[in-house]
DNA sequence: CCAGACGTTGTT
DNA sequence: GTCTGG
DNA sequence: CCAGACGTTGTT
DNA sequence: GTCTGG
């Protein structure tokens, strides 16, 4: 497989192919205030649904990692329309003895989110958005001494919600932690050569559906955890997180 | 029946 | 909690 | 995901 | 090398 295409815009000196490793498990999250100024677009439909549900003043986060709260959209039954929380990224299944298992389930893989014991019931009755302006992937690149960490995200860095589940779990001593996991899928084409995973970008028009918990059919929600576009992304080669 | 697992990624 | 393996 | 730790005994 | 904590 020639590799050569997916380096055209590599920085110099990693134009060795790297071996086929790779998921999500740091990400960045930019404050939209800083989004429009950047990139003053005519309208963004992600960053308008976002404001209203008052994200506009997040703190920006450029090192987002497991077991850290995170900014998470979920409806809430009270209010009757979704609303921002903050979740503990690495779920705890319900039935789970201690918080442990916790900080292993950082990601869910959307093929099989309908069986497995930890996160089915999720699937169909409790999922989120996790909004995000990229996140990080590392390769081991042949010959080179260090791992090549690389920022991937939309272009323009526009921002993007991430499919995931979350769970209220009750420790013995009675306390409450509410936590979540980050929805993974097959790599496209931009992120494939270097790593197999990637998180699932709903498409705005999915929003809706993904958070109502009155929706069940699971075949339904799985057709929208499909590899975002390539086309509408990009892979930047970086030296340091936060860069 | 009880005991034990329940997950993903990357690496070999 | 629920399934699997013994 | 990476970075950093990786241990015990006895004493307060 | 492998586990834990963030």
């Amino acid at each position: 497989m020639d590799l050569s295409a997916f380096f055209s815009h590599d920085e110099p000196g990693s134009n060795a192919a790297p071996a086929v490793l790779p998921m999500c498990g740091r990400y960045i999250y930019d404050p939209i205030k800083i989004f429009y100024e950047l990139n003053n677009p005519n309208s963004d439909e992600v960053a308008d649904y976002l404001i209203n549900l008052g994200a506009r003043d997040l703190p920006r986060r450029t090192n987002i990692s497991p077991t850290q709260n995170v900014p998470a959209v979920r409806f809430d039954g009270a209010l009757g329309r979704s609303k921002i929380v903050d979740l503990k990224w690495g779920l705890i299944p319900r039935w789970s003895k201690d918080d442990k298992f916790g900080s292993k389930l950082i990601n869910a893989r959307a093929e099989t989110l309908g069986e497995k014991p930890s996160f089915r019931e999720a699937f169909k009755k409790r999922r989120c958005l996790l909004p995000a302006t990229g996140f990080y992937e590392w390769s081991v690149v042949e010959g080179a001494a260090r791992k090549q960490i690389w920022r991937i995200g939309l272009k323009d860095h526009a921002i993007f919600c991430m499919a995931g589940l979350y769970e209220n779990w009750r420790s013995p001593e009675g306390v409450e932690v509410e936590t979540c996991t980050i929805v993974t899928t097959a790599a496209n084409a931009l992120i494939s050569p270097i790593h197999e995973r990637m998180p699932a970008i709903l498409h705005f028009k999915d929003f809706e559906n993904w958070l109502d918990p009155s929706v069940t059919d699971t075949n339904k929600l799985s057709e929208c955890l499909i590899g975002y576009d390539s086309d509408n992304m990009e892979r930047i080669a970086i030296e340091k997180i936060g860069t």
